[in-house]
DNA sequence: CGGGGCTTGTGAATTCATTCACAAGTTAAA
DNA sequence: TTTAACTTGTGAATGAATTCACAAGCCCCG
């Protein structure tokens, strides 16, 4: 299978939202058109996008909505319930424990692993937080798919290493750290500090 | 000016980063080689971003660490204060009101906003937590330059007209929506949700 | 049943980003 | 002073992503 680019990926993410909110709305269809201005891009992108997993809609009518949605779940591997541990119960970590989106898309938090003494063994929004200690033992018996990374930046690399050696094959990363695994371990990092770096480049730079 | 593009102004705020460790270290020059290694890409790719901006190196020699880091922090805007406020005082903003990295890189944060009374007149991390109603008032008083909105999915347009229509400038999104606005105002959204549909489709479709 | 109005799917063209490759400049040592 | 070892800065080449543009298919109406 050709290599899928990763902003096609984070596209088909929002053309799903979208969809539902049409589901939702009993629309039946819609056109790459439709789906485009929603998410502030094209009609071509959309079809081009689409056409890398194969046809999905009807000449002169569009797609319809359920079907689509359908195949956008399949393709994201929505189908199936993921396993996540959060590493880090400071926080960010609270405010990722709490978020409706995780168990809404299939993501099921099973425990979070800190070392501070007082946060072990408490509850972070209902999850249990457990010794950090006991990390690489639980993720052999739980086999988490993905480890949410929220400790601070001198320490991730350490829990990477640790959590990949255990198996884990995939890893979102909060810590503003540049992380090292192996190819076969997928790492998406979320820098808050880039971002605003980002939007302090633009004001700054505006012609 | 030439057209920046984003990827760029990314990881010239990694090199930044790399630049500040180094410079505690105590080391006085960098070669583009161990900036790419440190930031997993290549010597001519970090050369290639710096030269849109001039050439600050010394052939043979490499960078001077504490002037290279300098003109970053120059071009990346962060040698002034941005003034900054949240809207939406729940869990994430509270943990971005307690990120460390915001005033240490010169983001200073002048309050929060809420519509829920139960949040209004108390303190997120020692930030005041406003009443949601005051929000165009304060701003053409209080002058952010960059707005953090941390408000649910649905209601985040809905802030972004407002505040966009008080002459704030940038914007950096926490709220699953994709958001539009007028082109000279700067968005750059978080969202968690394309993240981990990322790693999904990741581990779904592994060769 | 035929024509007009839409909309998809996709090669080709274009635009944008990264990598190559090397002349030119710098240092240090003999 | 000459030479060897490095490293930058940058056009040119390559590679990747987006946009164009249009044939082909579908629906509806008369």
């Amino acid at each position: 299978m050709k290599r899928i680019a990763d902003s096609t990926v984070r596209r088909l993410s929002a053309y799903l939202r979208f969809l539902e909110d049409f589901e939702t709305r009993g629309l039946s269809t819609i056109s790459s058109e439709e789906l485009a201005n929603r998410g502030g891009t094209t009609s071509a992108q959309v079809r081009k996008d689409l056409s890398f997993f194969g046809s999905f809609g009807k000449r002169g009518l569009g797609y319809s909505v359920p079907e689509l949605a359908g195949r956008l779940r399949e393709i994201l591997g929505l189908g199936k319930e993921w396993r996540v541990v959060i590493v880090g119960a400071g926080k960010i970590g609270a405010a990722l424990a709490q978020y409706r989106g995780f168990r809404h898309r299939g993501f099921n938090i099973l425990a979070a692993y800190d070392n501070n003494p007082d946060k072990i063994g408490r509850k972070l929004e209902g999850i249990p937080v457990r010794d950090i200690e006991q990390l690489e033992r639980d993720i052999q018996r739980d086999k988490p798919d993905i480890v949410v990374l929220t400790v601070p930046g001198d320490e991730a690399q350490d829990v990477v290493d640790r959590v990949v050696k255990a198996g884990v094959k995939a890893i979102l990363n909060f810590a503003p750290a540049q992380l090292h695994a192996p190819v076969d371990v997928a790492i998406k990092t979320v820098n808050m500090a880039m971002e605003l770096e980002g939007l302090s480049f633009a004001l700054t730079n505006r012609e």
